[in-house]
RNA sequence: GCUUCUGUAGCGCAGUUGGUAGCGCAAUUGAUUCGUAAUCAAUAGGUCAGGGGUUCGAAUCCCCUCAGAAGCUCCA
């Protein structure tokens, strides 16, 4: 007998041998019904697996995440088998769950058209009702590979060769189809009642774009139909907050085609909001002992040389004249700056600084230049030209810490001040020791750097996770990642410690003892990207700016031209206490201006008639909370004015 | 840059097997003086993304370019 333990704490004996299913049969016909996989001891297996000894269980179904999982990764190998049964000479790479979904990756010269993925989807379809009983078994590795080989699968043979020498090289049968995978699964095909390929994509072989592009089919599974037409509605409402629409939509931003990708067209609406964050960020930081500095938008070749830009980061930058001559020595050839850090250091390298000039702390609005590739481009949030909080910060060894931390805070600060700050995750970017030419400096020097960022990190308590070949060419990051409307992540923040650069421009201070030492530089931005910034705020607020940040405040809607003159009146008072108010004059019934109002997500309406005329009053209504009845125009006004001081979100 | 898909009026969309374009909203004009999400009517608006080709004839078929979407690679 065998004494396992249950997710509610009771322990029940089972003789040795009893497999999991049977177990989850004996606690209920129900629960057997629903369970995926199991988790043994902390494992996530099958349902199959055959209990050998005491330990934990916990049955999972599609509610948890690796019941989802092990679904949706038998339903990439349901995609996988149709694939093969109608493109039998179609190779078989990688297909796994990922979050709300899988994929598989297959090598066919004919790239698939939505034909072929209806087609796919009829197959898979019958796999499922065909309910194929999902085996597994291990073998040997020579037989391993035997086994790939003869059924003409040249990537998984690959994927056994780098296989670590003890590992269990297991396969899952069912019917007719076998693939080398490491599990779990869910018992059978049956299972998968809902699925549904959503898209078709390119995808190089192990993710590198030297491989070959081989053709990966994305879907979704689950367990009921009506769960995945929730899941896709709520796709579709998504779709909605989409900045890339909704700020077209509502005027913050706009494209032209012949001024070029990646290089929006920046709105009153979509302006105004910037010029506030850019006045919030540029007050919070000179109150932060930072020092403001305005740098040339470009510079010769020979600074980004000495910076390691012209060997590091060429491809992203914009440079200007006849490639042919870029390394002619005679002549002068200009570029764009990706970045401000060279231009800033020359602040600092201004004169030799002392140590009780430390730390410094210089601070730039900063309009940036990156050749991003054309197939990268995607509304605000990746763009050519962009504006950076940018800044940098010098300072000894011992100080390090302290300003590490003090970035940190501003960040954090920032990002609660427009209430994205619970969205974020943090990322330690580090160097790829294999791919050292992607990186200036050494290996002892990298090591040392990021020991002494973790260090500082783990001292802060800050919940990170890491990232090998995500650092900057000269150092390590602390990225602070946020998720846009459909999930995908990008970089919001980064807290940079480099030691590279400072050695590169021959930065130094004369400490106490005369001598002539290095400092530690930080780059770090405090709200990040501007335009990626008006992004996420967009789709956070589906377009509803909190009042502080909201282009227009206040719109006066007179109820008839009569209201005009004191409707003007109004708006001028408003506006002498800086309030963002327009009058709607046009002529049209109140609800149509409203209607009109509400729609472009205006926070506040006064709605001004014969009665509010009459008492000096204006009759609210607040977009958050309907029609808050008329009051005295002061008293508005003291509401709102308190609202944008305390930066209510 | 690569893979797949897309591009018709400011926006959202129709447009049959090739026979030179429509609808709704917005816009303009006129009427309406009105109390919390759309007043009525009329008018105007398009080298069908741009260029080339096939054809008697192209929004429609083919090629190139530009732009947009999703993904890959890269990155804030």
């Amino acid at each position: 007998m065998i004494k396992v333990t249950l997710k509610d704490g009771s322990v029940k004996g089972y003789q040795k041998g009893t497999t999991v299913m049977q177990v989850a049969e004996s606690i209920s016909a129900g629960l057997a019904r629903v369970a995926l996989a199991a988790e043994i001891d902390g494992e996530v297996r099958d349902l199959s697996t055959v209990l050998e000894k005491d330990c934990s269980l916990n049955l999972l179904t599609f509610d948890s995440a690796g019941g989802k999982h092990a679904l949706r990764h038998t339903a990439s190998h349901v995609l996988a088998q149709a694939v093969k049964r109608l493109y039998p000479e179609a190779r078989l790479a990688i297909g796994p769950a990922i979050e709300n979904g899988y994929y598989y990756d297959f090598d066919i010269d004919k790239p698939f058209t939505s034909e072929d993925i209806e087609k796919i989807e009829k197959e898979m379809e019958k796999i499922v009702k065909e309910d194929l009983k999902l085996e597994r078994f291990t073998l040997p590795r020579d037989e391993a590979i035997k086994l790939m080989e003869e059924k003409g699968e040249p990537y998984k043979v690959e994927l056994i060769n780098e296989l670590p020498e003890d590992a269990v090289i297991s396969f899952y049968r069912q019917g007719e189809f076998t693939d080398l995978c490491a599990g779990p699964h869910i018992p059978s095909t049956g299972k998968v009642k809902a699925f549904k390929l959503t898209q078709v994509a390119g995808a190089y072989w192990r993710g590198n774009e030297k491989n070959k592009m081989l053709q990966r089919i994305y879907g979704t599974a689950f367990t009921k139909r009506n769960e995945m037409d929730e899941y896709l509605a709520a796709l579709e409402e998504a779709k909605k907050r989409d900045h890339n629409k909704l700020g077209r939509e509502l005027e913050y931003f706009t494209t032209v085609d012949y001024i070029g990708q990646g290089l929006p067209i920046l709105m009153p609406k979509g302006a105004k909001v910037i010029q506030l964050l850019q006045r919030f960020v540029e007050d919070e930081e000179e109150r932060r002992g930072y020092m403001l500095t305005k740098t040339p938008f470009m510079a010769k070749r020979e600074l980004y040389k000495i910076s390691g830009h012209w060997d590091h980061y060429r491809d992203g930058m914009f440079v200007m004249g006849d490639p042919a001559k870029f390394e002619d020595p005679s002549e002068e050839i200009f570029a764009l700056r990706p970045m401000t850090c060279p231009f800033q250091f020359q602040v600092y390298l201004n004169r030799l600084r002392s140590y009780r000039e430390l730390p410094m702390r210089f601070n730039e609005t900063s309009t940036l230049f990156r050749n991003e590739s054309s197939g990268e481009m995607h509304g605000l949030i990746r763009v050519r030209q962009f504006t950076i909080s940018e800044g940098h910060l010098a300072c000894m060894p011992e100080q390090l810490e302290e300003e590490f931390a003090g970035c940190v805070d501003l960040a954090i600060f920032m990002l609660k001040a427009v209430g994205l700050d619970s969205d974020v995750s943090y990322r330690f970017s580090k160097w790829d020791p294999n791919n050292k030419e992607k990186y200036i400096g050494t290996e002892e020097q990298w090591e040392q750097v990021q020991g002494r960022m973790r260090e500082i990190l783990d001292d802060l308590k800050i919940p990170y996770t890491e990232a090998v070949g995500e650092a900057a060419f000269y150092g390590p990051k602390l990225d602070i990642q946020i998720k846009n409307v459909f999930g995908k992540e990008d970089t919001l923040i980064t807290v940079q410690i480099d030691f590279l650069l400072a050695e590169k421009f021959g930065m130094v201070y004369v400490d106490r003892d005369g001598q002539k030492k290095r400092p530690y530089v930080i780059h770090r931005t405090s709200i990040g990207c501007y335009e990626r910034t008006l992004a996420l705020l967009i789709e956070k607020y589906a377009g509803a700016m909190p009042t502080w940040l909201a282009p227009e405040q206040v719109r006066i809607l007179p109820i008839i031209d009569k209201h005009h003159d004191y409707a003007a009146e109004v708006c001028k008072k408003l506006a002498d206490s800086g309030i963002r108010a327009e009058v709607d004059y046009r002529n049209e019934k109140i609800g149509f201006k409203i209607r009109e109002a509400r729609m472009e997500k205006v926070p506040y309406m006064l709605v001004i008639g014969d009665k509010e005329m009459e008492n000096g009053q204006a009759a609210v209504r607040s977009r958050k909370d309907g029609d808050l009845g008329p009051m005295p125009v002061d008293a508005f006004l003291s509401r709102i004015v308190d609202e944008v001081k305390t930066r209510a979100l």
